[in-house]
DNA sequence: CACCATGTTCCTTG
DNA sequence: CCAAGGAACATGGT
């Protein structure tokens, strides 16, 4: 579920549920999941602590805590690829990976993860590491610019780099670049002013319009399977039963790009799929 | 069995 | 030292 978008959709989900709740107990399942952090600080420092706060970076959950002597800390979440995060009723059962469990009373705050790519962490010196947030306003042509700038790189795996721009992840890169029309090999060093320009704002359109759009997992967990917004390639329910295509380029490898009908491709780029539309994007 | 998967980090190579 | 490429991590789906 992790891209930009769904942490934001998440972030914004989950903000008004914990906001003021206390942790009773942290459990950790996993001690990989709270590294560099260990089990048992995490578990001390959790104790009686309270959710005051919650915003994203980049790909990054940030929960503003406040301990229960009083002093602030930070606890940073990252979903890795197959996180999940949500509040279930304190009698359910756990799920198979539970990786994380905070005791909120009554429910509990379940950070599950089947591949274990996951963080919940007391560490948060990830987050100085990131480049600019694509949708903020340091994001400019400029700096765009100044970033690719000498970069033998291609494009698409520029857009990968978090510090070069924070959240952008292996769909959207391909979906950006396909709005811009800018194929995804070109060394990111060869761009044009006028390609950069635009790259900068199909990133962000592509980014915003995917939130605008909601979850691509259910985020209520709480109730018998209540989907508020449950979609992912491809198609997303929408107020009535109709589906609406998302994505343009991504896993539509053969089908008819929606444009010119073209075959979309797909190449391996830095061990990851990259599809496009070789004509459409030059 | 083979291959693929929304991410990040670490190792190797040049 | 730096940039770039690719494997590793761990589990599940097709």
């Amino acid at each position: 579920m992790p891209e930009l978008p769904e942490v934001e959709v998440l972030v914004r989900h989950l903000a008004p549920l914990v906001k003021n709740r206390t942790v009773r107990r942290a459990i950790v399942r996993r001690p990989k999941i709270v590294l560099p952090s260990t089990q048992e600080q995490i578990v001390r420092k959790l104790r009686g602590a309270k959710f005051v706060g919650l915003m994203r970076r980049g790909k990054y959950l940030l929960f503003e805590m406040r301990g229960s002597k009083g002093q602030r800390f930070p606890l940073v979440g990252h979903l890795g690829m197959t996180g999940r995060m949500y509040l279930a009723p304190e009698k359910n059962p756990l799920p198979k990976h539970a990786a994380v469990v905070m005791e909120l009373g009554g429910e509990n705050f379940i950070f599950e993860d089947t591949r274990y790519f996951g963080r919940m962490t007391l560490d948060d010196s990830a987050i100085a590491a990131l480049g600019p947030e694509p949708l903020g306003e340091a994001f400019t042509a400029e700096y765009f610019a100044n970033a690719l700038r000498g970069s033998s790189q291609a494009i698409k795996v520029k857009l990968l780099d978090q510090q070069v721009i924070a959240g952008v992840g292996n769909i959207y890169a391909s979906e950006a670049l396909f709005r811009a029309g800018i194929s995804p090999r070109v060394a990111a060093g060869r761009l044009k002013a006028g390609q950069i320009a635009r790259l900068r704002e199909t990133i962000r359109e592509t980014l915003q319009d995917a939130i605008d759009r909601g979850s691509t997992v259910p985020l209520n967990y709480s109730g018998e399977r209540v989907r508020d917004g449950l979609f992912y390639f491809g198609s997303a329910p929408k107020a009535g039963d109709f589906y609406e295509e998302r994505l343009q380029v991504y896993d539509r490898e053969g089908k008819p790009c929606r444009t010119c009908k073209t075959s979309v491709k797909r190449i391996v780029q830095g061990a990851r799929s990259t599809f496009y539309c070789p004509k459409c994007q030059r």
